[in-house]
RNA sequence: GCCGCGGUAGCCCAACUGGUAGAGGCGCUGCGCUCAGAACGCAGAGGUUGCGGGUUCGACUCCCGCCCGCGGUACCA
């Protein structure tokens, strides 16, 4: 009989479903494994087979590992409140609790028919109160401990989505969510001081086994620079006496700035502002005021600025040097003021020649090579025009004028960072009410903990009220109530938190979801802790790894967690890419309407050519893959076999639709195999012996190292050779065990075939001998002068000497010797190559 | 620009610390089975390892310089 998915499948899941067989099970004298998935936001539009990529690999890694005897721990969960949910809101009046339900049965709807192994007693949920009742709390401890606080600032406003967005969700100019041009608007926000935590989140990437590419990212992102605060004091105009403070990482260019830069924004800037200046100070602001990120940055090739009419003392030298604003200088970044030093800074070089501003060197190149022209230059050397100092190497004047600046109390030695804290707060309704009441006497109040969860209201509208608050405000018994501390008439906080928020701990949460006295338990959190295996996309590699390892230290410093990183290890799926036909007119045409010739694709209704590319799935482009139509079409496990099959699991690749045929082709064989066995002749002794144990070894070895592909393809090679050669029963238990992981519902029911009882997960992962991996034979390679000259098949192990031997007395070495050649050297690597080196 | 990753057969991809470039899949060609096809089985073709230099007895692998692709990021003082 053919193997049936449609039948077989739906068949083994109902088994597992009905022997609770994904429940997590913990047994203290075994090993721990956490393998965690990032888990999804549920979108109307389904799960796509990108999700099934990182999924499958978790999936594998723990039916393996609990082969092995481990206790493993693998849940899933909906990271359920977000923006599209509440838009759609807006647009029909649905409540999103609705359509996220929805979304959410779809999600494990098609979770479970790929016959992913979740815990799902342990499915957690942003969206519900049980579970943001412990974000809110979280909050509370943050505010508790400093790190929660209000600060009103112009934040980037998205006015189509009418909410604050945090700088990294308005990169270049536009909202993230829904590309809009982003504004800026001052409100009043809730801030995490997530700087406070800049050095220790730097610090203890070197404890984490993360790709080498997200830990730089992360670094990047916090960009921690050492360097100096300067002090400057106005020298005239109408501010004379006022300090300005400088960071700079180049302290030892001091006697090189012949001009300050202050951002447009820099609080200085209105009192320094000399009255014949006025015009042009006020005009220059609005401009920059206008101005996106994108065109204050990438667009402006040519510097921008104007002259404040004041000036400043250099502390070094007593020299006068004017005070200018450019929007090159960031009001976000160190103090919102530099020294410019246009001899060793590019970008102070470019605004000193547009304003015939003095260029001066303080430094010279090691080799004394003369100024390139129009370039400064920005590496080390050594000082010159630098008063008593010229001739010293710049790392001892970095020393020397700090050491200065700090006996007469004009600067000191500082750290700043790239990172800046965080924007806590939407003026959105489908987030976790912030938990404070604002009282008239007692200010911001948190909540008490027994009186979390704060529950989001039912609303009639979902709009945004526009004026920068969220719709909760427009519900007045909602929004008053009594101050929790003096009783006095209070009013709560209308801020709900950014998405983020609910992903920041919900790794936590899996360890003891139903608990209702305490986010988790002390007991769960030492039993699993931490997670040994993080799987999800490289998107997210600084943002969400970013906040939810700062929440975790946190959580460590107030004993709640035990370890100082949450996630030990991590690996991104790479993504899976599609194929796209295209036409003349460069309209995109679905699968379906092509027909495939070769490596040639034609449309069929009009027969023309059409181009093949391959991009990222886009529903424009009209190749996404979803994986309903995977599994009706292949079945689960052929589309399991695929997304690890495609290529290396880092890496992006195409999902190709004849290729899956492969995979398909594969298990068929192995089913047959299965099926046929008695019935078909078997081989005298055990011929695969070697190879049985060859293979379990590489699985294994390819296990261990995330090489599913690899894997995959020994399983092939066995397979083959047992469809070509015939298989003995030990063979078959040993593939069927090994396709398991992979193939789960063959698995069983191949095992149930071979007499076998209970199920794959129960049975023990084949152990190999290391002595049977290695063949007896060998092949030497013969080499003369690196060229292949012949071969030599010997015993493993045989000594040098006679290979070198055997090796010079092959008839077409020794034609190669011929003419009065001698040897000179003969290379002999063990059991690989004889190289005879002739002259 | 900078950081990270990649470039091996028509395509997707293997190749352990430098040691005979090929495991697997797709596609292609031929053969068997078949009335025929599908399915299945058997066999086969296909290469300047992106380019140029270097180190070495020996380089896909290490070093230097380029080219191309993907991802990230950027007046960060």
């Amino acid at each position: 009989m053919p193997f049936d998915p449609r039948e077989v499948e739906p068949k083994w899941q109902a088994r597992w479903r009905e022997a609770r067989l994904h429940r997590t099970t913990f047994d203290p004298k075994k090993p721990k494994f956490y393998a965690l998935d990032m888990f999804p936001y549920p979108s109307g539009a389904g799960l796509h087979v990108g999700h099934c990529e990182g999924y499958t690999a978790t999936d594998v890694l723990t039916r393996w590992k609990r082969m092995q005897g481990w206790n493993v721990l693998h849940p899933m969960g909906w990271d359920a409140f977000g923006l599209p949910a509440e838009n759609y809101a807006i647009k029909t009046g649905i409540h999103p609790r609705v359509t996220t339900e929805q979304a959410i049965s779809n999600f494990r709807r098609q979770i479970d028919s790929v016959g992913f192994a979740y815990d799902w007693e342990r499915e957690v949920n942003t969206t519900d109160p049980r579970y943001y009742k412990w974000t809110q709390w979280i909050f509370l401890q943050l505010f508790k401990k400093g790190l929660a606080y209000e600060s009103v600032m112009p934040i980037n406003w998205c006015p189509s989505c009418k909410t604050g967005l945090a700088n990294e969700e308005a990169a270049g100019g536009r909202c993230d969510r829904c590309g809009t041009q982003v504004e800026r608007k001052d409100l009043r926000q809730w801030m995490l001081r997530i700087t406070a935590y800049a050095d220790r989140l730097l610090e203890d990437l070197s404890e984490v086994d993360w790709p080498e590419s997200t830990l730089a990212m992360q670094r990047n992102w916090i960009g921690r620079s050492e360097g100096a605060e300067v002090v400057f004091r106005v020298a005239d105009g109408p501010a004379a006496g006022a300090e300005l403070r400088v960071f700079t990482t180049r302290p030892d260019t001091l006697h090189g700035a012949t001009y300050l830069v202050l951002s447009p924004e820099h609080g200085l800037v209105e009192s320094l502002t000399a009255p014949e200046q006025r015009t042009a100070v006020t005009d220059y602001q609005s401009a920059a005021r206008l101005k996106s990120d994108l065109e204050r940055t990438e667009l402006a090739k040519e510097k921008t600025g104007a002259f404040t009419g004041s000036h400043a003392v250099n502390p070094i030298n007593g020299e006068r040097i004017p005070i200018w604003i450019a929007d090159y200088v960031l009001a976000t970044y160190g103090t919102g003021a530099i020294m410019a030093v246009p001899a060793h800074d590019q970008r102070d070089h470019d605004f000193a020649v547009k304003f015939g501003l003095p260029i001066r060197q303080v430094v010279r190149p090691v080799d004394g090579a003369p100024p390139e022209p129009g370039k400064a230059f920005t590496e080390a050397g050594t000082a010159v025009n630098s008063g008593e100092l010229d001739g010293l190497p710049t790392a001892e004047v970095k020393q020397r004028v700090v050491a200065t600046l700090e006996a007469r109390g004009q600067g000191r030695r500082t750290v700043s960072y790239r990172l800046r804290d965080w924007i806590f707060s939407r003026q959105r309704y489908w987030g976790e009410p912030i938990p404070i009441i604002h009282c008239a006497k007692c200010g911001a109040v948190p909540v008490p903990e027994d009186q979390l969860p704060v529950t989001l209201p039912e609303v009639e509208r979902y709009e945004p009220s526009g004026t920068g608050e969220s719709p909760l405000a427009t519900i007045p018994e909602w929004l008053e109530t009594h101050c929790p501390q003096c009783g006095g008439p209070g009013r709560r906080e209308t801020n709900t938190m950014p998405q983020w928020a609910g992903s920041c701990w919900y790794y936590l949460r899996y360890l003891d979801p139903a608990n209702d006295k305490e986010p988790w338990s002390k007991e769960a959190e030492r039993q699993w802790m931490n997670v040994d295996l993080y799987v999800g996309g490289a998107e997210h590699a600084v943002l969400h790894l970013l906040y939810a390892r700062f929440w975790h230290k946190v959580l460590f410093d107030l004993g709640h967690v035990t370890t100082k990183e949450p996630f030990k290890k991590l690996r991104h799926q790479g993504t899976v890419l599609a194929y796209t036909y295209v036409d003349a007119a460069a309209h995109y045409h679905e699968l379906s309407e092509v027909e495939l010739r070769g490596e040639d694709a034609f449309l069929r209704a009009t027969g023309e050519k059409l181009k093949v590319q391959v991009e990222k799935m886009a529903k424009s482009k009209l190749n996404g893959v979803n994986p309903d139509s995977v599994v009706a079409e292949h079945g689960a496990d052929v589309l399991r076999l695929y997304e690890l099959f495609m290529g290396e699991f880092e890496l992006s690749k195409p999902w190709d639709p004849r290729a899956i045929e492969g995979c398909g082709r594969f298990l068929r064989r192995v089913w047959r195999l299965v099926e046929e066995h008695g019935t078909a002749r078997a081989p005298e002794g055990d011929p695969h012996l070697r190879l049985r144990h060859k293979t379990t070894q590489r699985v294994t070895a390819d296990l261990e190292r995330l090489q599913f592909n690899t894997a995959i393809a020994a399983l092939m090679t066995y397979t083959n050779e047992l469809v070509s050669k015939g298989s003995t029963r030990e063979d078959l238990t040993t593939l069927v065990k090994l396709v398991g992981p992979f193939a789960p519902h063959l698995g069983d029911e191949a095992w149930e075939r071979l007499g076998g009882t209970g199920f794959l997960l129960e049975q023990d992962w084949p152990p190999f001998d290391v002595a049977l991996t290695v063949d007896a034979q060998v092949t030497y390679a013969v080499q003369v002068n690196g060229k292949l000259r012949g071969s030599l098949e010997v015993e493993r192990g045989t000594p040098e000497a006679e290979v070198r031997e055997r090796a010079l007395a092959l008839p077409n070495v020794v034609r190669q010797l011929e003419g009065g050649k001698t040897v000179g050297k003969v290379i002999v690597v063990p059991d690989k190559v004889v190289n005879i080196v002739v002259r």
